[in-house]
Parts: structure tokens; sequence; C-alpha cells
DNA sequence: TGTCAACATAGACACATGTCGAAATTGGAA
DNA sequence: TTCCAATTTCGACATGTGTCTATGTTGACA
């Protein structure tokens, strides 16, 4: 019998147990893109610029000043930022409008205040 | 006069007014550095499995076996979220330990949730 | 229709990153 | 001290990424 419970006594001192469940391989994919879109300092800056402004909404026109790089830079910026979820955009006539996708933030912050809080599938859609 | 309005009219029609402060350069580049240590499936994975465990901690031997990679790859991600300031680990006896640091998630999630809340440059530090 | 401004895309390039197997390091037991 | 298990680090390599200049596309206006 003593046997029996040291081996249960070595995985008790070395694992300690599952408390919930962790993220599964397929939304880790998902969720990970959306990082990515946000590992980069000049993308992370235009995000947050875009959600500085009234509405969650700014012109590219006002975009393209503040940072040290070119305005195609800007816009391969802006375009992965799109591409991950984060914004959408518009043409209105002369100018381009980009806005946040707070459904796309709010999943992220949701996954990093309860990390392994199971995540679903929904999608924030577009605006 | 109307002359002299139509410039001003066109602005407005272009930008819209900042409500907030958006990120700094400095801010951006260190936050950018954690987002970045998210930005890959197997480490959003490990990172969620840790906060599974109890007590946000789990040894090394219950990081390994989940994923289909190499067990030294594992332990380069590890390494990765650790340098980014997201996780702590400790080597006790043959096991070792990592656990998760709230104080650099909530930082993060705090950003997502107001994106232009000016960041304070406080740091979780260790365990 | 031609011209211009605003913005996006393409291609090239230097540098970064994920993964592997091999090797090194650390801690425990004999 | 030697041997072993657990874990980290190293070096190589294929692939990915940020930035640029050049070019293409779109919309407004004469």
């Amino acid at each position: 019998m003593s046997k029996l419970e040291l081996p249960a006594l070595d995985q008790t001192a070395c694992c300690s147990p599952m408390v919930r469940e962790p993220l599964g391989e397929t939304a880790a994919v998902d969720l990970a893109r959306m990082f990515k879109a946000l590992s980069d300092p000049v993308r992370l800056r235009l995000l947050s610029l875009i959600a500085s402004h009234e509405g969650g909404e700014a012109c590219v026109c006002d975009l393209t000043g503040p940072f040290d790089v070119s305005q195609p830079t800007i816009s391969h910026h802006l375009r992965v930022l799109r591409d991950a979820g984060l914004v959408g955009s518009e043409r209105r006539g002369t100018w381009v409008y980009y806005w946040v996708l707070p459904a796309a933030l709010t999943r992220l912050s949701d996954l990093l205040q309860a990390p392994a809080v199971p995540v679903g599938a929904a999608t924030g859609g577009d605006r």
C-alpha cells in the first residue's frame, strides 16, 4: 500500500492540478494572428492613434504624419491591422477612414484577463 | 468671407478630433515586445496552459507533452515568454516551474480595453 | 479627357523568427 | 566521483517581416 502511494505523491509534488480548460489549437492560431498584428510598435501606435480619435475613427491623412516611416509603409501596416480583423476601413471620396473594431480588442483583452477562459468562435464582424 | 470658411469646413470634414492621448513611442516598443511574445500559437497555448493550472503555475514536465514540437523548442518558447516579462520561472530541484505574471497581462488587457489610455512605466516585477 | 492628390500594391532587401538535432548545463542518486 | 534525467542553450536553416522606392489605382476637378 505504501508503495502504491509514493508514485501518487511524487506526481502531486511535481504537478499542480488543472483548474480550467486551456486554449485550443485552432483558437490559438486565430488569436496569435491578432497579437502578431500588434507586435510592431508602429502598428500599435497606429491603432492607439485611431482609437484616440472621436468615435474610434480617423482619416488616413491623420495617420501618415506622426511616424518616421514612409506613406507606403503606413499603408502596409494599416493593411496588416485590417487583415487581422482589428480595424475596418472605407473610402469616402477623397479620404479613407479607419476605425477600430472593439469586439476584436475585447476578445483579446478577455483572454488576457482570464487567459484560460474558453474563447468562443464568434467573430467581431465589420462595422 | 465665404471663401475663408470653406477651407476650415474642409478640414472639419476630414479630421475627427482627438479625445485622448495616444500611446507614445517608448511604451509602444515595450508593449509590442510583449505582444510579439504572444504572437505564436504555441506560445499562446503555453501561457494558457500555465495559467490553467492551480495558482497560475505549472511544472515544465506538464508543458512539453501537449504540443507537436520538440522539448528544446518548448524551452525556447518559454524563454521568449520569460524574457518578455509575461512569466516567471524557478528551478526547484529536479523540476522547473513557470508561473504567469498577472500584472503584465493586466497591463496588456488595460491597453486593449482603452487602447489610448496613457500607460504608466510601472513594471510587473517578478513573483 | 488630362492632370493632380491621396492611397494602395509590388518587388527587393536586410534582418528577424520558429524549428530542429546536437551539445551543454544543472540537480539528484548511487 | 560517476551516471542519469531534466532542462537549457547553441548553431544551422527555411521561412517570415519591416522598410524602402517605384508603380498602380482611385477619386476629384478643370
